[in-house]
DNA sequence: AGAACCAGTTTGTAATGTAAACCTAAAAAA
DNA sequence: TTTTTTAGGTTTACATTACAAACTGGTTCT
């Protein structure tokens, strides 16, 4: 596929920033505490939530909702096998898309202009 | 910045899939033809033509609206000086977060999980 | 004249992301 | 003991977004 054409096609469930913030930070972890979570991506507890629900739709995630000794309430996180694919799969397409487009840019001098000179 | 927040943080007008499209190809090129862009990037007419107006709002992109011969309408796009840096910008962001990512997991052994171990 | 086409724009709508309000229970203060 | 505050999230409300479908104004074909 032309790299502009997948680049605009991009999946938009882990591209989105919030989210492909949280998919990375788990895909390093075993698994995470919602608290540490928000610590590392910065978010609201919010936006946190109502992203890890629908990560967790899904299927990306797995979302564990429990109490500390009965009492405090805790929720962890796991990545999935399914989302640890996604998310490096998304940064190699990431990074093989823009490798593309520079070496495409390297050799037409830059000077692309209508669709009679697309090849 | 810890690299999930800026991540986290990433400016969506330029991140969102067909912008990222549309601007890394008009970094390419001096001039690009309305029809030559949706051929690059497989977007319908009408959301080019709105996601253009956003960019050019934000002065990202200048758009031009002329006629051919007086007759057939034509649409040329250019992006700006500002459009390039910010595009540019985009592209170091990303991979530098996802090198600052890859060495720090390296580190520590993908074994992350609390609040109390964030260093 | 009418039909079909071209090059886009506008409109309608469903989905999205976010902040703010809310909830439940525990700990602290009065 | 009652009240207040804190902790750990969830839910709600709303404004924004992105997209597809319908539309517009002109042109060429028949």
């Amino acid at each position: 596929m032309l790299p502009y054409k997948e680049l605009a096609r991009l999946d938009k469930l882990v591209h989105e920033p919030a989210r492909l913030a949280i998919l990375t930070a788990l895909s390093a972890c075993t698994l995470a505490e919602f608290l540490f979570l928000q610590e590392l991506t910065g978010l609201t507890k919010g936006n946190l939530s109502s992203h890890l629900a629908k990560l967790e739709k899904a299927e990306l995630i797995v979302i564990d909702k429990h109490f500390i000794r009965k009492k405090i309430p805790q929720t962890t996180v796991r990545i999935t096998d399914e989302g640890r694919a996604a998310v490096d799969r998304h940064w190699k397409q990431l990074a093989s898309i823009h490798r593309a487009i520079q070496r495409q840019g390297a050799h037409n001098e830059n000077h692309i202009v209508s669709r009679t000179t697309l090849t």
